[in-house]
RNA sequence: GGGCCUGUAGCUCAGGUAGUUAGAGCGCACGCCUGAUAAGCGUGAGGUCGGUGGUGCAACUCCACCCAGGCCCA
């Protein structure tokens, strides 16, 4: 008998296997070369301009790299399944201290007897082996794209663009050069990043030391003074600082005390008196009066042994954890110094030479030529013979110290190259610009808005190697250090043939310099040298749009999307929009779309020494790409995101879900041949023309979700409708007419026509997301004319209006609420074993009249549609009764159908026996049976 | 310490401008089916909407503070 059914027949498999499948399908678009066929296909559609940011060639991808490339790649797809042409050029960002200094550590002792341009080499190695690396790993992931021609901002090409853009700067006199302090150490003469430093314990004298106050006037009355002398008190571990004292700091809103002291008058922070005064063996002193920091502001002190003043300024920086409230201040040796000093208008004063010596601009000869170290102890003397010394005492504490040579550093105010907010005003256009990009979400503008009207000048560059060269050259005459426009256009032209390695492959600069070349500034044709400066990395990839857009793809608009983690608001979002404000006057992105960050169970960031999470590698072998791709796609990723083992295994059910409704529509297709077998909408059955419809209400949140970027949506709508509609509705009721009717039958074509267009649909809106699963689906379901050889290559579905029945609709809704009360019936008298399979059922309805002719109207198919054998109107009673208040006056009774079980069907019917020729069916069966 | 942001059932998410007993899917429990079968169906149990105050007749929705977490600064 069961040979006689229509069961599902496919070699689509239930379990995925998409470990072993996935590869299959990676070279199977890999053949069909399905980027450029995508290109090829919408050459002529409006082009959506979105530009990848660079991630640092460097390390493998982790999770945050996979949420933000699978992202991308479903931007793309859709962006090309809709109507337009969207291009992505997969990018690198290669240059950079990261890269340098694990090259360093590889190369240990061997680095001191290297070139610049030896190193230099080891560096771009390094970048090629970990694009490579981050190349397949993207790959695998299913992502599409130019990936055989990124761009990578090591390319002779793009170093040109960089130094173009650098032209541009100067040309507009953005750039400058000025004194900023830096990691210093002076055993290594060199500059060092924050990466570069370690803290260890150091022992430092620990000094109190006096700043007499000039104008007491100022004061004298509302303190009740007379002729005292009134002394500001600093605390400071680095006496070698003082000679560039500047300043002394008072936090705005601290309460300070004026005490006397014998016969001074000595300023302390409130809160600290008693702690300062335990230091000096607490001593008897009065407190005269108490005011506010911002009372001295603008003030000045004398310098205790420099014929200088030091200006009292405000700054929060000042703590009240230690020290005495009022801080000394040297704005070359400090970066909050620095700061401070730049909001009063204070140059940074640093008379310290490489090695660390103080240089004649000290002034004083007693420690002329000293190291800084050195220097310490004669100062200390000097204080305690002028009576400026309160207090002296030992420290240990954390301190910086070089990690290479692994010696106390200092901070060193050295010649730094800017870019000026506030020139051309930079910074008052950028935030002009900012309200004209669509930030999503929203809150992106108030972040970057924020951070941009804050930020200093931007410092940009950096005493190392492995970089673009900051092109400018030092007058041997004059000594003069400059950089002009045709100077760097010069060093383009070179970079583009040779890249940036011209500028480090020997001292001799003549290639670099254009004919008729003078100092600016002595106007004297001599000799130049090169600086050794080269730029910040963020400028690099901040010109991307520059070398990427314009020049690589010819393109003249904004870009319409730019994609990245939310931490980019301070980078390469940051970076790029000055980097194009200041060159051509506009944000390089119309929209710009953030991420979160991923982290695990808890919400708390993935660590590798923490071991919180599962490494990405393990879920590729085990699971696949695709169950990352599904991940990305049903978490909300505008905020942080979280991954576990408990989201992968649920990933996994959800993932189950759909793939098998695919697997039951394809085998159920099996003999369905589009075009030819289709039967039209008119003579579809009206539970196919609902599931239609419900299916154009699917693509429509599906599309609308796609369009604003909210992924999560379609992967909830998505399983949704499978699992609801689908699954535990639609495809429940219509076994019976695919199984049992006979094959060719209109109610069976019916069906299938209906799940025709369910797969074909589906797959096409899942594609961007479940990309492997959709073209598996894709390539197993059934053939038609001019079916394209990829789903990429398809479009997605638009909403058919003719489809769309909202009488019809409504009509369901209604039909759903009383269906549920026959399943809650049919449930009670199965808990109470009076039956299994529901198609051993009859179902009395004791129901209103409008009611009863509600489900009359649905025909003969009621019993189909309840998946029992009968219904029938009347009283319901018996044991296995039901009724609720959700429908009012709705009962329904459960009974044994009456008929005999028909050996096909299965359904209980009278007229099982009616036909002699096969007298174990019923009458629909046999008549089927005689086709 | 500062700026920006997040916190609704075990998991992932919905919940216009505050207004009836806070929803969905998955998972879970129990049961059914054995013609989607390492599948399918049904029923059910899960939430003091991070916490505490406050303003409203009324707050998951507004305000303040606190706690936890994230990114970026210092």
């Amino acid at each position: 008998m069961k040979e006689t059914l229509n069961l599902p027949q496919t070699d689509f498999p239930m379990k995925a296997g998409l470990p072993q499948k996935e590869p299959q399908l990676l070279k199977f678009w890999e053949d069909l070369k399905l980027y450029e066929k995508l290109i090829e296909k919408n050459k002529d559609k409006t082009p959506y301009i979105f530009h990848d940011g660079p991630p640092y060639a460097n390390g493998n991808i982790h999770y945050g790299t996979i949420l933000n490339k699978v992202l991308k790649d479903i931007v793309v797809k859709f962006k090309n399944m809709s109507g337009q042409l969207c291009e992505f050029v997969p990018g690198w960002d290669c240059h950079g201290l990261p890269i340098e200094l694990q090259v360093d550590k590889d190369l240990g002792s061997k680095k001191a007897q290297m070139s610049p341009l030896e190193i230099r080499k080891k560096c771009k190695e390094h970048a090629l082996k970990y694009i490579d690396i981050q190349r397949s790993e993207f790959k695998r992931l299913g992502g599409v794209g130019r990936w055989e021609e990124p761009y990578i901002t090591m390319s002779p090409q793009y170093e040109a663009a960089i130094a173009r853009e650098f032209g541009k700067f100067v040309e507009k006199d953005l750039v400058y050069r000025s004194k900023k302090p830096v990691f210093w150490c002076p055993s290594c003469r060199t500059a060092l990043a924050e990466a570069e430093v370690e803290y260890a314990n150091h022992r430092s004298p620990s000094i109190y030391v006096k700043f007499k106050l000039m104008e007491t006037n100022k004061v004298k009355k509302s303190w009740g003074l007379k002729e005292e002398p009134v002394y500001l008190v600093i605390w400071t571990t680095t006496p070698w600082t003082l000679p560039a004292n500047l300043a002394i700091s008072l936090h705005p809103s601290f309460t300070y005390a004026a005490i006397r002291m014998g016969k001074e008058v000595w300023v302390i922070a409130d809160t600290l008196l008693n702690k300062v005064l335990e230091v000096f063996g607490s001593p008897e002193c009065e407190v005269l009066t108490k005011f506010s920091g911002k009372d001295l502001e603008n003030l000045h002190c004398q310098h205790p042994f420099l014929p200088k003043q030091s200006l009292i300024v405000l700054g929060a920086h000042v703590t009240s954890e230690a020290g005495t409230g009022c801080v000394h201040t040297a704005p070359g040796h400090g970066q909050e110094d620095y700061v401070i000093g730049q909001k009063y208008g204070l140059e940074p004063f640093a008379p310290i030479d490489a090695q660390g010596r103080f240089t004649k601009e000290v002034g004083l000869a007693w420690i002329e030529g000293k190291k800084v170290e050195e220097a310490n102890q004669p100062i200390i003397d000097h204080l305690k013979q002028s009576g400026a010394l309160a207090k002296e005492d030992k420290l240990e504490h954390s301190y910086p110290h070089c990690w290479r040579c692994k010696n106390p550093i200092l901070f060193r105010a050295t010649e730094q190259w800017f870019v000026s907010m506030e020139k051309q005003d930079l910074r008052k256009k950028a935030l002009r610009a900012i309200d004209n990009v669509e930030w999503i979400p929203p809150w992106g503008r108030n972040r970057i808005f924020g951070m941009v009207q804050e930020r200093p000048d931007w410092c940009i560059s950096r005493q190392r190697l492995w970089g673009v060269p900051i092109i400018a050259l030092a007058c041997s005459e004059c000594e003069t250090v400059h950089t002009t426009k045709e100077l760097v256009d010069k060093a383009a032209k070179v970079f583009e043939k040779e890249g940036s390695d011209a500028w480090f492959a020997s001292d001799d600069v003549s290639q670099f310099i254009p004919e008729k070349f003078s100092c600016p500034k002595c106007k004297k044709k001599t000799k130049f040298v090169k600086v050794g400066d080269i730029l910040d990395v963020w400028f690099d990839s901040g010109v991307s749009f520059a070398a990427v857009l314009e020049e690589m793809l010819k393109l003249k608009e904004p870009a319409d999307l730019y994609l990245e983690g939310s931490d980019q608001h301070r980078g390469w979002f940051h970076t790029s929009l000055l980097i194009s404000i200041g060159t051509r006057d506009r944000a390089p992105y119309k929209r710009v779309l953030t991420h979160g960050f991923v982290v695990d169970a808890e919400g708390k960031k993935l660590s590798k020494s923490a071991k919180n999470y599962i490494p990405p590698d393990n879920v590729l072998k085990n699971q696949g790409a695709e169950m990352l791709r599904l991940w990305v796609a049903n978490e909300d990723y505008r905020n942080d995101i979280r991954f576990s083992e408990e989201i992968l295994t649920r990933l996994i059910d959800s993932y189950r879900k759909v793939r098998n409704t695919c697997r039951y529509m394809l085998g159920n297709l099996f003999d369905f041949t589009p075009g030819k077998d289709e039967v039209p909408y008119e003579e579809l059955l009206e539970l196919d023309r609902w599931a239609l419809h419900v299916l154009q209400s699917v693509i429509k949140q599906v599309r609308e979700a796609y369009e604003r970027f909210e992924f999560h949506m379609i992967a909830h709508t998505l399983n949704r409708f499978c699992a609801v509609e689908l699954s535990s509705f639609y495809f429940d009721i219509l076994k019976d007419r695919l199984y049992t009717e006979a094959k060719k039958g209109l109610p069976r074509r019916a069906a299938q026509t209906a799940l025709f267009k369910i797969l074909e649909t589906m797959t096409r809106l899942m594609a961007p997301i479940l990309s492997f699963t959709a073209e598996e689906v894709w390539q197993a379901s059934p053939a038609f004319e001019g079916k394209p050889k990829s789903i990429f290559l398809t479009d997605l579905p638009a909403p058919n209006s003719k489809w769309e029945d909202q009488a019809l609709s409504e009509r369901w809704e209604r039909f759903f609420t009383m269906r549920g009360l026959v399943t809650k019936a049919l449930e009670l008298a199965r808990a109470g074993k009076f039956l299994g399979n529901s198609l051993e059922a009859k179902v009395v309805i004791e129901a209103k009249k409008d009611q009863q002719q509600f489900l009359q109207s649905f025909g003969t198919s009621l019993p189909d549609l309840f998946i029992v054998s009968e219904v029938e109107f009347g009283k319901a009673k018996g044991n296995w009764t039901h009724t609720s208040d959700e429908v009012a006056g709705f009962k329904v009774g459960v009974e044994k159908a009456t008929g005999k079980k028909c050996g096909r069907c299965w359904k209980y019917l009278s007229s099982v026996g009616s036909n002699a020729k096969n007298p174990d069916v019923c009458e629909r069966c046999a008549h089927v049976l005689q086709i």
